[in-house]
DNA sequence: GGTTTGATGTCAGACACTGACATCAGGTCG
DNA sequence: CGACCTGATGTCAGTGTCTGACATCAAACC
């Protein structure tokens, strides 16, 4: 029998999905977190760098798939097709996480301090697709608008996906929204 | 004579820049913020909200700037040449704000908690452009898309306009990376 | 001249977060 | 087998952010 019970992080991100959902993120304490996952405010800080990193683990899994995802592309793609093929295997990567997103997104979408930090995590998405074209050869600016072009197609689709009351396919709305991107930044080019 | 000193405010924000500049933010403490503008602590909480805010005033001069310059241009434009021209716009309310604008971003590039804020206030920019696109008439998802286009061109230009040892002309490195990805994203788009 | 207003000060306190040290089951090594 | 080390946790004390409640008092207003 170990010392302790298994698990101690994931008993914290449960307790802590459940209390901001029952009370919000500003009424739970980091100490009601850590009772309920039967530890210690304390131990709490050794597995979450603050209050808020319990809904943004390190172990951020989107993050390590982008790179794998890039990889996966054929290298002698344009830009925004790297992009594009990339989004494709996010859309993937989600397929089976629609409650679970719904869920924290509503926790996230009723607290400012949250949003701010998710956006912090967007930018590091932005910040890894940017330089994993530039590891394949695209330049700047370019890579970082391709990035940053990315993040938002998928920044809106999924806002869209998880905002319906039945489950799309997130590949479907991006892939609209790509295309979107594609007539509104390439209308009015050469007007007349 | 007046029972205070004028301008207990922007004290304030000249204080907390200097301090942040000597120190650091993290190694700054509000009651030292308020202490060198002659004030309390608590008065300081009475002007910002939290101790970032103090390099983001809500008295924010560029998003009303955005409201004023986005209702200048002339309506039947496309959505991205609308954004062009807000952008232009913009260049312009930089043109004299170079040195502040440099050392400002010194201090919150040096610090992931003031970066993780200016990226609230880039949402904010998002949020109001999307708003005025749409009130134009633009539908979504092509007014976000539109929006988050502008926004990624301008942080992108902005970047580079700071990080120069000479200043340069924003407009012209915003107009660089708008056409930058407009290349980017109609690449590949119909393969031959 | 009395009253109201509003920016500030004072004080107490909750809570986020951190450093230092203690504990103790389990694995390691001689 | 026993001494030792390791690593996850607990305990405690402390700093700093941020807030609510109440006091102050020049200036404006009537």
């Amino acid at each position: 029998m170990s010392r302790w019970e298994p698990n101690a992080r994931g008993r914290l991100e449960t307790a802590a999905l459940a209390l901001f959902t029952e009370h919000g993120f500003e009424q739970t304490t980091v100490a009601e977190i850590a009772g309920r996952a039967g530890l210690t405010e304390r131990t709490f800080y050794r597995h979450f760098a603050d209050k808020r990193d319990v809904l943004f683990p390190d172990t951020n899994p989107l993050g390590t798939f982008l790179v794998e995802a890039l990889e996966g592309v054929p290298a002698p793609a344009a830009p925004m097709d790297t992009v594009a093929a990339v989004l494709d295997g996010v859309g993937l990567f989600f397929k089976d996480r629609w409650e679970f997103a719904r869920r924290r997104q509503a926790v996230i979408a009723a607290n400012p301090e949250l949003h701010e930090r998710e956006l912090v995590k967007f930018a590091f998405l932005t910040a890894t697709l940017s330089e994993g074209l530039r590891r394949r050869g695209v330049g700047e600016p370019a890579a970082s608008l391709a990035a940053e072009a990315g993040v938002a197609v998928f920044k809106i689709a999924f806002g869209q996906w998880v905002a319906e009351s039945e489950q799309r396919d997130l590949r479907e709305l991006m892939r609209a929204a790509v295309a979107e991107l594609k007539a509104v930044t390439s209308a009015g080019e050469a007007p007349g």
